[in-house]
Formats: structure tokens, sequence, C-alpha cells
DNA sequence: AAATAAACCACCAAGACAGTAGGTTGGTAG
DNA sequence: CTACCAACCTACTGTCTTGGTGGTTTATTT
């Protein structure tokens, strides 16, 4: 598994909060009810978001989150960076990954490489503002052809 | 992570036999000592391999394990389907996913099938042939451009 | 029969995952 | 000022996966 439920609820609440297209602050029960998770694990969520500057959020009657800029600059990327441990395919590409001692003879390190390459190039190249509710909710699809 | 170190051992274990080049069967414990990694535990890789029909074992003296084809026949995709539980970069594209009742409303689905059809597709071009040692060991890379 | 090597079985410690529970802080409305 | 509300914080929990270790059994060769 390379993506948690961490990573992913994150991004869903994420799209939630931008498809509600008002600046108001939205509420967290909102969210949870309408995407159907678990308030209490996405506490813990949001705490991780507004901590990293993903989400601005306000206590008390009439508080609640709201986005700190545009969906179109949230790259899935950086969202799955906050959530995620690692977004490596393997142990031996980790940042805090020992160098191998074996690195040179290595037979499998480039293919390692070259997918994770490929999958940050995905997630670089995706932002809310293509996943959120509209006509053409494909458009991330055909802007990579 | 997407790819576990049972993955991992399994692939260096199976191009480690297949740069033998011989047809012997080769002891666990060569093929252990030349990858410095733990007999024990991939004794136990060993029999997933050998039970799926990937490598033939052979007990007592003169015994070991053999390829049961030409490395060019062991696509990545086909090793790692035998050692990881799922290639499925999240939960809800698994094999025994429980259909997800939000499937038809949700944002993110494309993105992950997207993903997970790149990453098969990854799996699917390589084979053991291309990762072992040779003259020119990045042709796996060339032919993908 | 002795040596050898895979195969099988059972167990284990650490850590991640997906939550849950309950209390505290800070801002708003009346 | 007080009540309320919602984010925030700390701590805990049960389950599962990961990466092993140890010991025994089975099969093959010499």
């Amino acid at each position: 598994m390379l993506i948690s439920t961490r990573g992913r609820y994150a991004i869903r609440v994420l799209i939630d909060i931008a498809e509600q297209a008002s600046n108001d602050f939205i509420r967290l029960k909102d969210i949870t009810g309408r995407q159907e998770i678990s308030q209490k694990y996405v506490e813990n969520i949001m705490t991780l978001l507004s901590k990293n500057g993903l989400v601005e959020g306000v206590h008390g009657k009439g508080g609640g989150y709201r986005l700190t800029r545009d969906p179109s600059e949230y790259k899935i990327a950086d969202i799955l960076k906050v959530t995620e441990e690692s977004l490596s395919p393997v142990a031996c590409l980790e940042c805090n990954a020992q160098p191998c001692k074996r690195l040179a003879e290595c037979r499998t390190l480039p293919m390692w490489r070259e997918l994770n390459d490929m999958v940050n190039n995905f997630f670089n190249r995706i932002t809310l503002a293509d996943l959120v509710k509209k006509d053409d909710n494909v458009s991330y699809l055909n802007s990579m052809l």
C-alpha cells in the first residue's frame, strides 16, 4: 500500500472544502458528515494539515477550516508529503535511508528510482483544482496526454 | 511503501540465480551469502516462489534452486504478484475490495486508477533478463523511451 | 547410514494503521 | 459575563504487517 487512508482522507477533505466555494470556515462535523468518515480520526489529520499551513482553523462558534490558497496551488504531492511517512516505493529510497553498501552493484536500484520518479511526477502534475467537481472532471487526464 | 523486502529479496534472488547462467541447482546458502541477506528469511520466500512455479527446488546433497524458464519470461509483475499481498496503491483498488458506496461520486478514484495502471504497466514491461548484469544494463530504460 | 539442503511449523518484537476517549484552549453569541 | 462551540492536544487501544529466528521433518545423494 503506497497511500494510507490518512492521505486519502486528507485529499478528500481538502476537495470537500474546495467545493464549498465559499470563503467561510467549514465545520469539520459537516465535512466528515458529507464524506462519511470518522470525525475523531480526521481531527488528527486536520491538525497535521493545519500545522503545515495547508489549512487554516478557527476555534469556537462560526469556526471551522478554510483553505489557505487557491485549489490550483495544492499539488497532490504536497498533501501526501505531509500525511505519508514516505512516498518511496521501496525502503532504500527513503530520505533517512542509510547508504546501501551494495549500491554500486545493485541491479534493481535503477528500476526503483525510475518508478519513484514516475510516481512523484504523477503527483506533482495533479492539483486539487483538477479533482473538484466540474463539467469536465477528467481534465487532468487529458492534460497528461 | 509499495514494495516490501519480501518482493525485493525475491527479485534479487532470482536475478542471482539467473546470473549463475548454469542449469545446476544453486544452494540457497550461496545466494544469500552473495546477496548478504538472511537465509532463514529467504527460505520462506523461496517456498512461496517454489509453490508458484517460479522456481524449482531439490532437497538434499547437490540440491538447491533453479529457474523454471528463461529470465526473459519472468515479468517483474509476475514475481511481485506472488510476494506482495497487493500492488494496489490504495485499499479501494484491491481485488477483495468491498464495492465502495461512494464510488460514483468519488473525486479521487480516477486518479488512483490512473496511478494503478501506470505502476502495473511499469512492472509488466520489465523482465528479469532486463536486470541481469550485462554491458548495457540500462536497456530497459532505453526501451521505454 | 551419514551428510546435506529444502520444506515446514511455530513463534516473536517492533512498528504502522485506524481509530477512540476525554480533556483543554480559544473565539463567538447572547 | 456566561454559555456554547469547535478546534486542538494527549493518551490509549486493538489489529495487522513486516522482518525476522529456531527447531524439526522430509527427501536426495554419496
